[in-house]
DNA sequence: CGCCAGGGCATCA
DNA sequence: TGATGCCATGGC
């Protein structure tokens, strides 16, 4: 039933907005250090700073760790909340350093949930979107605007809960998790508004649906 | 001027 | 488990 239904909202999205290019960066690092960088901000903040970082030659674990942090929250700022995001870029870079990233990412999916969640700054969807588009592992990425969308058609439910009804309604495969995670950002950052949903024509089809099943 | 952005954490009930 | 306040700059 809800299978059916993660499975026609994919589709759906892909026939409005076409397939996405998402994510794109020169190493896994890269990806992790926007991962943080995006939080709560929006992306063309997070190319700017990663474009700052890279001109100072700082986009590698091993650099970023001995830098001064002074200078990461400099070149950090235009994302916000930029003293935390600087301190925790550093104690992640510190970690990759240490650890080594192949190594980390080479671990079975799960492990390497848990591990980036044990980081601080890391909660479930910087730990998926790293596991996802950084090391290339399933797993899918619920954000604010997946919670917000599922909510209107009808269904609520909390991060793994959601995460978990997406994963049982796809094929474990990681182009198609990358690409379903960025068509919904791409269409609520246009169609659905924080509280109307009136332009949201996703939301009438299938609520249309629903009334004519059932 | 007010609102919100591809969250996470400490704190409290 | 769930709700709330906080972190903070930038664009519209």
């Amino acid at each position: 039933m809800q299978n059916e239904l993660v499975s026609e909202i994919y589709e759906t999205l892909l026939g409005k907005i076409g397939h996405l290019h998402w994510w794109p960066a020169d190493t896994p690092f890269e990806v992790v250090v926007g991962t943080i960088l995006t939080q709560q901000t929006k992306w063309t903040n997070v190319e700017k700073a990663i474009e700052a970082l890279k001109m100072s030659d700082l986009m590698e674990p091993e650099k970023l760790a001995d830098a001064d942090v002074e200078q990461i929250e400099e070149l950090v700022r235009c994302c916000g909340f930029y003293r935390q995001k600087a301190r925790r870029l550093q104690d992640i870079a510190g970690f990759f350093a240490t650890e080594g990233m192949d190594n980390i990412f080479s671990l079975p999916t799960d492990e390497l949930r848990k591990i980036m969640l044990s980081l601080k700054g890391v909660g479930n969807e910087t730990a998926d979107s790293i596991v996802l588009y950084a090391a290339d592992k399933p797993k899918f990425v619920i954000d604010a605007y997946t919670t917000r969308i599922m909510k209107c058609i009808g269904i609520e439910g909390n991060y793994m809960q959601l995460q978990s009804l997406f994963e049982a309604g796809l094929p474990s495969d990681v182009p198609l998790y990358k690409e379903y995670h960025a068509l919904i950002v791409e269409y609520a950052k246009n169609y659905c508004g924080k509280k109307q949903c009136e332009d949201c024509t996703l939301v009438h089809r299938f609520r249309e649906k629903e009334v004519n099943n059932g």
